[in-house]
DNA sequence: ACGTGATCCTGGAAGC
DNA sequence: TGCTTCCAGGATCACG
């Protein structure tokens, strides 16, 4: 489910229901995730939360010596309930607050992960990640500078993120069309000028999703619990066989990077 | 350093 | 209706 708008609409729906309480249990009903959730995740007990942040997809749960780390995976979901709501398939984690609300992972998939890092200690999950995709630290310079003489395909080149975090396959496809670059080109055969239009087009479809509150497909459901009612306009994504809105062209589909992959060959050089 | 492919897991949708 | 197959928003790891 979660690209980086996402996850980005789950941390500002979370937040305002974190910051500032204590945590009073840490339930953790099903530890295998990704990784194992750690035995110290129940030490959060006692703690109060000064902040909920976002690194990358990452979901930073400020407990003061530590924070608390979620990632979505594929198929995660947030819910803020009360604690008394009964259980559903596959809620596996909640961090229970002094409100008498708690904080629900569910996680069908188990792809998604819960981590224990403590101040001044960097899980390496963190080490090498490129810049955010919405600061000045990732700009088309980077881009033209880091991709010489790679040959795989832009598409996955924006989507490695050593090079720049949080450009999701549907994002992906999108901003290559808004860029008008197709995704199979090698990443070192695309011009300095059509790099700044790939980054303005990541930036800009990356902000018009969260500012819409998130591309709803079919399990996204906002931390509240109500399901996102925008979904973001798409271009290419999911559209094989149907006609380019902007030429008229028949929308193709391909595996990249294992990942499906859309585009327009009439738009997309 | 780079590029490719396998892999973790479940559920919903599509196909027969 | 029921069974089977395919596919999915992510990210790591092993290998050539």
């Amino acid at each position: 489910m979660p690209e980086l708008p996402e996850v980005e609409v789950s941390r500002l729906g979370i937040s305002p229901w974190l910051i500032n309480h204590t945590i009073t249990d840490v339930i953790v009903r099903d530890k295998r995730l990704r990784w194992p959730v750690p035995d110290e995740i129940k030490t959060a007990v006692g703690r109060t939360i000064s902040d909920v942040t976002r690194r990358a997809k990452y979901l930073l749960i400020d407990v003061g010596n530590a924070d608390i780390v979620l990632h979505l995976g594929m198929s995660g979901k947030l819910r803020v309930v009360e604690k008394s709501t009964p259980v559903i398939k596959h809620d596996h984690i909640d961090i229970v607050l002094d409100t008498g609300k708690c904080l629900r992972f569910n996680d069908p998939r188990r792809f998604g992960a819960c981590l224990w890092q403590p101040k001044g200690d960097e899980l390496p999950q963190f080490h090498k990640l490129g810049p955010e995709p919405l600061t000045d630290a990732f700009d088309a310079e980077r881009l033209h500078v880091l991709s010489r003489g790679r040959k795989s395909p832009v598409k996955s080149f924006i989507m490695d993120n050593d090079v720049v975090v949080g450009v999701g396959n549907i994002y992906a496809n999108e901003a290559l069309f808004m860029a008008g670059i197709d995704p199979r080109r090698a990443a070192g055969r695309v011009s300095a000028s059509r790099y700044a239009a790939l980054t303005d087009a990541i930036k800009a479809v990356l902000q018009k999703a969260i500012n819409e509150g998130g591309t709803t497909l079919k399990d996204f459901a906002q931390s509240d619990g109500k399901p996102g009612y925008f979904a973001q306009h798409l271009n290419v994504y999911g559209k094989a066989g149907k006609a380019c809105e902007r030429c008229g062209g028949v929308i193709k589909s391909k595996v990249i990077g294992q990942r499906n992959t859309f585009f327009c060959i009439g738009c997309q050089r």
